[in-house]
DNA sequence: TATGAATGAGTTTTCATTCAT
DNA sequence: TATGAATGAAAACTCATTCAT
């Protein structure tokens, strides 16, 4: 407790401010044409100071990514246990999904796009957050089998892809256009799709 | 016809071979760390020769895109209309999507992770190309309709975007997984999911 | 004297003891690579304190060098009178130029590496602390002369230059080789070598 | 034969424009304070056509060295052989070193103040050009015990180092000093004093 | 038409120094 | 006096593009 001082609550808050700039700017130029002082100046930052923060131009989309990742995950996994239905499982997700994407559209453009591009976070992605990810798809479905709401003979990993492409596909679609009507409000039409599409009556 | 003379010819092919070569390196090492000269090596031609070729290292990029949507959107503008059933022209599509990814694979990655952090490709994409991928996919499924197998009151323009999120995600995916275990055995689950979800059916 | 407080005493010792960091910095990295940071930390104070004693990175050079130097011609200024043969006489000069050399490797390595690259320091050395270095040799030499243990026609001004670049080029020698055996050890052959070359047997 | 063409030689002439351009430039701010930019405009290049010769700036420093010292220890190995008497092997030796740093003012200041610096340099220097300088001397000074005109029991290689001090420390000083009488004038009286010190009469 | 050496604009990063606390 | 976070100037190096051959 008393290691958490003002002075520490200035420096993280001072950190998101830059992270937040990068973000933006990083969504707005794209990684590479974004400069490091581009990032300094909409942060209201000197060049250096940005260097007191993160190692490096590339530490920043590093943290933007684990600053994203982190919040999603670990919001899912708090709010889904607590509701019943697997069904309903899967829609408060792509709710969740969707809603941090509209909520964050600088993180979501970087995230969506920019990151795409590096092999190097999209191999880390995928076998840490992207998994996480995929395992709470998996259990959802999964709990869905066992209650006799889904289809028992489809494989859970497969579907969970599935449905985390839709998702993914959706919100950079959203992301590149720019007339932006909701993307929330395509949560109940896709989910429809994808229930239907494993619902058990269809065997 | 008669001015396609065979220096005509050879100068096609040499455009095709630095063409491939830069999918070939922009696959590698992503648009903006590959160097030009990169480029010309793998074509084993010279720097400056690129640019007899092309207007600069983003014509190349260009380029790859346009090369790549023109094939793929051809051949499906040909094959679809000898299909009768909505539901299997949606299936021939997907192969066709697939098939050219597998075939592919540099300009896949190209496609699926370069071009996308460019909002001018993708502006552009959306409104040439996607546009005219769009059309074809609801052109199907509005066929589906008016043919009883698809369910009337479905938006077709939604869920035609709907399944190209699919196709898309699971393309980059298979583009960004080491794995590869085939992409094309993929398209039988995804078009029972799809065609459960939009089947007449389950009004 | 009643002006020299118990402060200015601390102020003293802690200028010193920055000084001290600093040669051993500077000696371990280089002037250049050396950070002021790293002199601070190794000081023990706070970054900007080093401002409060010397103006500027600069500055801890200036001062390392004329610290080193006024310690030595003191010494050599209180000892020498005191002996009477002008050989022993060189030979006492040499055993204090080469035992500070030994006592202070930091400095040494500061003085006989970091400072010859400055033309300033190199300047200032040989119009102030290196013509007084020579001319305490001279005294000697020219000593000698009347004494005649030193053959009379020999240039007392350039063998005095000789000796202090064969004892200087020694130290560099030393201060620069990893095995560092004695370097005291090597006083009495460099002079049997240079009062060989002057005696006056050999006129 | 036919591999040395000229274009060949044209890249050599341009290196070595480069490299005394840079050796001029090192010598007259020393190398830290010296811009890659201003050793382009010395040579007559743009900055990037430095980097298509060298590595890097550091580059530049290593083939100086390089370069003086080949240039110099080939010199001293063909000649040398030719001469009969040790004592003259010695003079000659001591006028080729101080002829080069003569004819080579910029490269003598870069080789004796900022090489000197370098602890990598320094090792490098010692246990290659550093150790050959010695063994020439070396043999020559034992030419001279087995000839009977050096003492004996004197340690040759200890000797050699202290011929090297000498000549090393004058080279330094006259480098660093702006009067710059000559320097070839110093070999005489230098060598009289040596082979004073080490004449076979002073047992 | 093909070449590839030369160019020089552009960007990240470092670090001496300052100054509000 | 002491601190150390913030500053911003400065420089090495890269690489797309040009153009003389």
């Amino acid at each position: 407790m008393s290691t958490d001082t003002a002075e520490d609550k200035v420096r993280r808050e001072r950190r998101e401010t830059i992270l937040r700039a990068a973000a933006k700017v990083f969504a707005q130029f794209g990684y590479f044409r974004a400069k490091v002082s581009d990032v300094a100046r909409a942060a209201g930052v000197a060049d250096g100071t940005v260097y007191l923060y993160f190692r490096n131009k590339d530490d920043l989309l590093t943290s933007i990514f684990n600053w994203a990742m982190e919040e999603f995950v670990t919001q899912a996994r708090e709010e889904l246990p607590e509701i019943v239905d697997p069904r309903e499982q899967l829609r408060r997700f792509a709710q969740l999904h969707f809603g941090l994407i509209e909520r964050e559209r600088d993180l979501a453009i970087v995230f969506q796009v920019e990151l795409r591009h590096s092999t190097r976070f999209m191999e880390r992605f995928s076998t840490t957050y992207l998994a996480e990810y995929l395992q709470i798809l998996r259990e959802a479905i999964e709990a869905g089998q066992t209650a006799g709401v889904f289809r028992k003979q489809l494989n859970s990993k497969v579907h969970a892809k599935f449905l985390f492409g839709i998702l993914d596909g959706m919100a950079t679609n959203w992301v590149l256009s720019r007339k932006s009507n909701s993307l929330s409000s395509m949560v109940d039409p896709v989910l429809e799709l994808f229930l239907n599409g494993v619902n058990e009556r269809h065997a």
